[in-house]
DNA sequence: CTTGACTGTATAGTTACTATATACATTAAA
DNA sequence: TTTAATGTATATAGTAACTATACAGTCAAG
C-alpha cells in the first residue's frame, strides 16, 4: 500500500488532511516526533501521505491521555510487542475514562431531573406526602460532636463517596433525631445522607422508611431555620400528627445556582406517625 | 445544611479535601473564580465546608471540558433556568465523548487483534485460505490516476473515514483488478477499501466476495514489491489456480510498529479460481 | 513585474496549573 | 524561651501543547 506516494505535501496541505493547525505540524518537527520525509534547499516541508497513518497514531494516543514525550518515548522504541502492551495499557485507561463519563452523565441527568422539579415548586407551600422506601448512604454517626468533629466527619465523608464512587449526584442531606428536633436543636444532625438510586453491591446502606412526611422549604439563610421549622409543627399539630424518628433536610437550591445566601432554599421533610 | 459551618479550613486543609494542590486554590481565588469565605488581617486563607460544594461542581464542569473562564462566566449569571440549560448542553458533550470513547475502544480491540495475529505469522509462507464474505468500504475509482489524482483520492478517503466514523481500526488497503495485475501494474490500485465488522446504515459498500485466496506477505519497501507477486504467481501456475477478480494488499506492519522501510511487511491476497 | 498566497523562523501569548524562592506565622519540642 | 519544623503568604518562573503574530523569503498567475 502507498508505494505511489511519490508526490509531497507542503505544511499547509498536510495540515488540512490531517486537520490541525500548521504550526502545529512545525511544532511536532521541532519536538522530533513527526518529522517531514524531505525537506528542500528553501527548508519547505513536504510530507508523504504514508505520515498520514504515523499522524493518526499519534492522534489516537493524543485522544487516551498519553503524552507527546510518552508518545516520542513509544516511538524510539517500535516493535509489534511493545505496541500490543501499549494497547492493552490504553484498553484499561480508555475503559477507565469511559466509565468516568458514564458517572458524571449519570449525575448530569440527576441534576436535570432535580432541577426541573424545584423550578416547579412552590416554596411557601406546606404539604402531606407519602414518600417511598429510599436507599441512603450514610456518613458515620455524627450526633453532639464539636464543629471540630463535624467537620472532620464531612470532609471524611466526602472522601469516601468520591472513593466509592457513590456521588450520585443528589444533595447531601442530613438527618436529625426526633429527640434532638423537639429539643429545637435543629442542626444538631445524627447522620449525613446521600440518596443512592442504583445501590451497589458490599456497602452498607440504611434503607429510610417508606411513609408519610410534612414537607416544607425553607428560604434563607440557616439562622432563620427554627422558622421555618415552627411552621411546620403548627400544621403537624392541627393536623393532629405526631413525630416520627427522624427530619431529613438537604438543599434544593445552594451556592451552585443561587448567589445570595439568602435565597437558598432548603428542603425540610419530617416523619409523621398519624395520632390514634 | 451545612448550617454548622462554623470552623473553617486553611487552604491547606481545604486543599486535602478537594484534593488539589495548595497553589490550585490560590490560584482560583486570584482569578476569582473560588475565593475564601474570609481573610484574617494576615491574609490567611479561611475557606468553609460548604464551598466545597461549590468547588465541586467547578470540577464536574472541568471534567466535561469546560474552561475556567467558560465555568466563571456561569457562576455570574447563576439561576436555575440557566443552570438547567447548562445541564442540557453538558449531557450531550459528555455524551459525545463517551461515544467517541466507545469508538476508540473497538478500535484498540481491533489493533489487539491484529497485532496477535501478526506474531504468529510466518511471512515466509504462502498459504490457499478461504476468506469468508467481508464488508469494505471503498474509496471512489483510482484505477489510471495520476499520482496527482492518486494522493487527492486518498485525503479525500480519510476525509470521509473521519467525517462518518468509519476508521475501524483496520488497515487501508487497495484492491488491484485481474487485468493490471496481469500487465505487472501492481501498484494500479482499482480502490482503496477499509474493513468494516459493523457497517453502519446509509453508506455503500462493496462486499468482498467469500472464497478463496493465495496469501503471501512481502517484506520491504514497494520497490521490491514485484518479486513477492511472482513468488504467488509461480505457486498459483504449479497449482493450475487462475486469477480471480482482484487483488487486495495492506500493511501488516508499517511505520507505526517498524522504524525502517525495510522491515514493512504488506499482505497479499490474490483471488484465485480453480483451473477447471 | 507585481500581487497574493504561500513558505519559513523567531518570539510571545495562552490555559491551567506546578514549582521555587523568599519572608513571615504558628506550634511542638528541647 | 529558644529553636526547629511546619505552616502561611506573595512573586515569579516553568510546564505542556499549542496558537498567534511579526517579519522575511518564495512562487505562480496575470
Amino acid at each position: 500500500m502507498f508505494n505511489k506516494n511519490v508526490k509531497y505535501f507542503t505544511t499547509g496541505e498536510f495540515a488540512k488532511i490531517c486537520k490541525v493547525n500548521k504550526q502545529t505540524l512545525i511544532y511536532y518537527d521541532q519536538i522530533g516526533l513527526l518529522s517531514p520525509i524531505m525537506k528542500d534547499n528553501k527548508d519547505y516541508r513536504y510530507y508523504s501521505i504514508a505520515q498520514y497513518e504515523f499522524f493518526s497514531v499519534i492522534e489516537l494516543l493524543k485522544a487516551v491521555g498519553m503524552s507527546l514525550k510518552d508518545i516520542q518515548k513509544y516511538m524510539a522504541e517500535k516493535s509489534p510487542e511493545n505496541f500490543l502492551d501499549l494497547m492493552y495499557q490504553q484498553k484499561e485507561i480508555v475503559a477507565r475514562k469511559r466509565r468516568e463519563l458514564e458517572m458524571i452523565e449519570s449525575i448530569i441527568d440527576v441534576k436535570i431531573d432535580l432541577t426541573k422539579a424545584a423550578l416547579n415548586l412552590d416554596f411557601d407551600s406546606i404539604t402531606i406526602e407519602h414518600l417511598p422506601e429510599a436507599t441512603l448512604y450514610l456518613s458515620k454517626n455524627i450526633e453532639d460532636s464539636t464543629e471540630e468533629q463535624f467537620t472532620h466527619a464531612v470532609s471524611d465523608f466526602i472522601d469516601e463517596l468520591d472513593r466509592s464512587q457513590l456521588d450520585t449526584g443528589y444533595p447531601i442531606g442530613g438527618m436529625t433525631r426526633r429527640e434532638q428536633v423537639l429539643a429545637g436543636n435543629y442542626d444538631n444532625y445524627s447522620y449525613l445522607y446521600i440518596e443512592q438510586p442504583h445501590p451497589q453491591e458490599g456497602h452498607p446502606y440504611f434503607r429510610a422508611i417508606e411513609g408519610d412526611f410534612i414537607v416544607g422549604y425553607h428560604i434563607g439563610t440557616s439562622a432563620t431555620l427554627g422558622e421555618s421549622y415552627e411552621r411546620l409543627f403548627k400544621v403537624m399539630r392541627e393536623k393532629g400528627f405526631e413525630l416520627g424518628q427522624y427530619v431529613y433536610e438537604e438543599y434544593i437550591y445552594d451556592a451552585v445556582i443561587k448567589n445570595r445566601e439568602e435565597d437558598y432554599v432548603t428542603k425540610i421533610m419530617i416523619e409523621i406517625k398519624k395520632d390514634t
